[in-house]
DNA sequence: ATGCGTTATATTTTGTCAAACATAACGCTA
DNA sequence: TAGCGTTATGTTTGACAAAATATAACGCAT
């Protein structure tokens, strides 16, 4: 059994794991991941700053999220006091528990994975 | 326990598996693929056509792979019989089976996470 | 009324990656 | 020697996704 990388280099395995609809994306780590500051921040204009993300871009997500459940995972408010904001609902809430997960138990499928791979 | 995704909506969990190191990509399904067709024909230009892939593209991730490698995956001649031709060495068999391995048991992970997801 | 911060939405610009295109070299064959 | 199919390699073009930019609307606060 030779050792098939150079020497020199280390490696990594490393993967994705998404769930998908006929024609279009529905979770995700990065959906997860903008859930979870929406819920912290009550607000999609804040996380999308937060991950480094285009406001318009976390709106979209939020669209396609919403579009694809059955009732909304995100409650949004135009105007008012804090000008307006969002919050994630207890399905929101759901969806982020399981997929968060699902996430770690990938990441221990991964962890075993490259203990046995031997490059 | 509500269901969350809109019940007209079907659902699949999916992924992606990728050995990295440091900075390029060294092995993932696409190249799995290309290394096996590669074998299957003797030729980097007939497998990226079978993939509908460009020669360049083909080309340029043998030479990644080989570049990675403590010794070549692929060997190559230019000219000669037939115009030239590829193979894949014992050292890329070996990777491929690895990673094919590799690819099966995630696929098993994939379906019994699938089956346990609700939406 | 005006301003503020947010959601909502369309359009334009940019960046990135793969495809397409273009040559050259190689070594057998005829 | 000319031709063929392949590897080898650089340059240009194209497609798509994300970012940037631009407005508008909303509803509370001052």
């Amino acid at each position: 059994m030779k050792n098939l990388l150079r020497p020199d280099l280390a490696f990594r395995l490393n993967g994705r794991l998404w769930v998908e609809t006929p024609d279009d994306r529905f979770m995700g780590i990065g959906r997860l991941e903008l859930l979870t500051l929406i819920q912290e921040h009550g607000s999609i204009s804040k996380a999308a700053q937060q991950m480094g993300m285009s406001y318009k871009r976390a709106w979209d997500l939020v669209a396609s999220l919403n579009a694809q459940s059955a009732t909304p995972l995100v409650q949004t408010q135009t105007g008012g006091k804090r000008g307006g904001g969002a919050e994630v609902t207890p399905e929101g809430q759901q969806l982020i528990q399981e997929f968060r997960e699902l996430q770690e138990r990938f990441q221990e499928f991964l962890a075993a994975e490259a203990a046995r791979l031997l490059l």
